[in-house]
DNA sequence: GTGGTCTAGACCACG
DNA sequence: GTGGTCTAGACCACA
């Protein structure tokens, strides 16, 4: 489980967000099957060295989602069936589009291109085994 | 000057962040030139429907950091050399796969796949390849 | 922590500048140490009877330069390796007379000397020489 | 009268003060004799790169002040007694003391020492005659 | 008209 | 409690 997330508390992105979305990304990509167990609120919590009512609050609200299932005394786990996303129709090209260009204009703030980008995708994929 | 900059005031990134981005960006993509005059303050407040505040807090920072140039009464120009880029090496990999890192969790958390990003970047690249 | 700045609201320097240069000042004097807590932004405004905003934009500009740092939820430290300096070379001598013309015309404006000037620089000094 | 003064326009403090505090100091270390004519309005505003408007009301402000004398038609002229100073008794160091204070903290706050300003002052004495 | 400064006060993220 | 973001609106300096 070691090094599964990575935050950066200095980006201007909340810490829970990032958390959150590191989480959904790990379940989505298969490097957290349906049914696992993950670390304790404590445990994510200094392994990232954030306050754990940070962690604690995202656990709950994944649960509240349907993502995650806490057993209380037991520790908390991937859903069965992780409700990930609502996918209703194709119709979120839109949704895609704004992250894409978010993500662009900062690569492109900070001097890379498109195609820096797409290599290191590319690069980050072979990693996770996506 | 119309749709040079969009934003999505939901999204946890500060409005701020993604007008600096957006304004880097299109510097660096060649959208915006060196001596370009930036529109005003309350017409760029007026066009994105935000405070304009936030709009001249983004123009100073960027003026700070020598990207932009202000003439007092006058208006907000790019500057004639923009500094765009720190640039303090050549190891800036981590910079770039933090930032793609986060726009992969993003995407993934939402249930796009790494193909689907990469398709939308280069639809996107055709666009404003220009 | 008292009286570690002083301002004067009436002055034509902006405030947020008089802020910054006394913070810079007091690092650079060791009035202010490597790793040393603010106060906090409700505290110096209060303190200062400006606005909170006013000081938070201050912090936040003087952390973007590498001279504080904030721990999120935990207050403003000075930097570890305060960036105090640009230092880009050695010329830097018309820096320094830029300002010290403009002292020597703001004290001459109002009927001092520089030699009044000078004995009350090396007055000064012996107070904060510490 | 060329070079007499010397703006910058990037720094805080307003154009119209550095302008006035400019003239001031020029009439009271000599540079400006009782009498002596002042560039036009316009001559001086485009040695100084600034627009007329702004150098006008120094001008009417300095007037009024008792500092300067305008004759119409003919010129501007330093009063034949200028009103430089109310130089009300001795109880004026809180006021040399505060604008020394703001300058040895714009100094510091960039790496500059006290022996710095003052070796900077003397050889600026020289070069003025005071 | 332009940008720059400051205030007052709300709400959020984090510890 | 800490700092961070945003709004609304006032007033100033400059062209």
């Amino acid at each position: 489980m070691g090094g599964l997330l990575t935050l950066d508390t200095r980006h201007p992105t909340p810490v829970y967000v990032q958390l959150e979305h590191g989480i959904r990304a790990a379940i989505a990509n298969g490097r957290l099957a349906p049914g696992a167990q993950l670390p304790t609120v404590r445990q994510l919590a200094v392994e990232l060295a954030v306050n754990a009512n940070t962690v604690a609050r995202v656990y709950v609200a994944l649960e509240r989602a349907g993502v995650l299932e806490t057993r209380r005394g037991v520790g908390t786990f991937v859903a069965s069936q992780p409700a990930l996303v609502a996918q209703k129709s194709g119709h979120r090209d839109p949704e895609l589009a704004a992250i894409v260009r978010r993500c662009m204009n900062e690569a492109a703030a900070r001097g890379f291109t498109a195609d820096d980008v797409v290599r290191q995708i590319k690069q980050l994929a072979v990693k996770q085994g996506g």
